[in-house]
DNA sequence: AACGCTAATGCGAACCATTTGCAATTGTCA
DNA sequence: TGACAATTGCAAATGGTTCGCATTAGCGTT
């Protein structure tokens, strides 16, 4: 999904709720629909700041609450204090996040979702959500010979 | 290993770094050990208080920080903000929390670990931690072996 | 048993990310 | 255009956790 796009579908869920489409609104939704990382909100303020001096934080914040609750956003709590969000509107995936640089690296295994799942069965439980989150350090030397993949 | 071993070796690896056994910090020592639970600092607080009155919340912090360096006790970050402990001593396992009590259920799973090794490994990183939750609730009647029912 | 050095304590203040109260502003729709 | 409720920025509040500091108290040495 585009940008742009994203940004229709923002635009779209807060209007489908009654809300209105103030200019700090805007500003942050475009900021959000074209991050392609995970920003924590006072990322997302300074993007959009620059954009716009009349965004406050505040704004950021009470923003993300709202995409957070219409499940346009994710939010992910890794491993420092803050938050960081990500667009909402690719499949499910899980994370590695590079110890070193903090940079985040999205997976996916249907093997490990379907064990999970066997698993809290197993345990008399139904996944609600669930967190993966492997924190690493990148290799010296390529380990296996796939195609190498850029984030 | 029971509490009282478990209470032993924290106070060994207290020593072992030429650290002072005082009051509050046996109380507190003792108080994890016993622990079966996963509880946070403010529980772990009032276990200790209500043991000995001259524990404060400062101190049960800087302890958990202390046992968490010398890796005898282990933190992690659920879905609520504060920090949850439980002892370190146990083998590795990951977690399945009921979203509706907060309990935390202990699961190990061999094939999961495996494949998460892999995964990492396929993008070129080693695993140095990861963390893997569950969030679930309790399913109605026990799924495995029910033959389905028609009504 | 008292001594002295320094770690450890309790307290309250500081921190940091996030939320909230409130008065002023601004979309939106009649 | 006018009106009214939603939204804003700001500053203050929050909640978990850490820190500074003056005081207390382990513990190895006399």
């Amino acid at each position: 999904m585009t940008a742009p796009d994203r940004y229709e579908r923002f635009c779209a869920d807060i209007k489908s709720a009654g809300l209105r489409m103030t200019e700090q609104r805007k500003v942050i939704l475009r900021v959000l629909a074209s991050a392609t990382d995970h920003p924590d909100a006072n990322e997302l303020y300074h993007r959009a700041y620059a954009i716009d001096g009349s965004v406050s934080l505040s704004t950021v914040y009470r923003t993300l609450r709202l995409l957070e609750d219409k499940g346009a956003i994710q939010r992910h709590a890794f491993d420092e204090g803050r938050a960081r969000f990500e667009n909402a509107d690719t499949e499910h995936h899980d994370h590695l996040i590079d110890i070193e640089t903090n940079a985040v690296i999205e997976f996916r295994s249907e093997k490990i979702e379907k064990l999970q799942a066997e698993i809290a069965a197993e345990l008399g439980y139904e996944i609600v959500r669930h967190k993966l989150e492997l924190y690493g350090r990148k290799l010296v030397q390529p380990a296996k010979r796939t195609q190498s993949r850029r984030y």
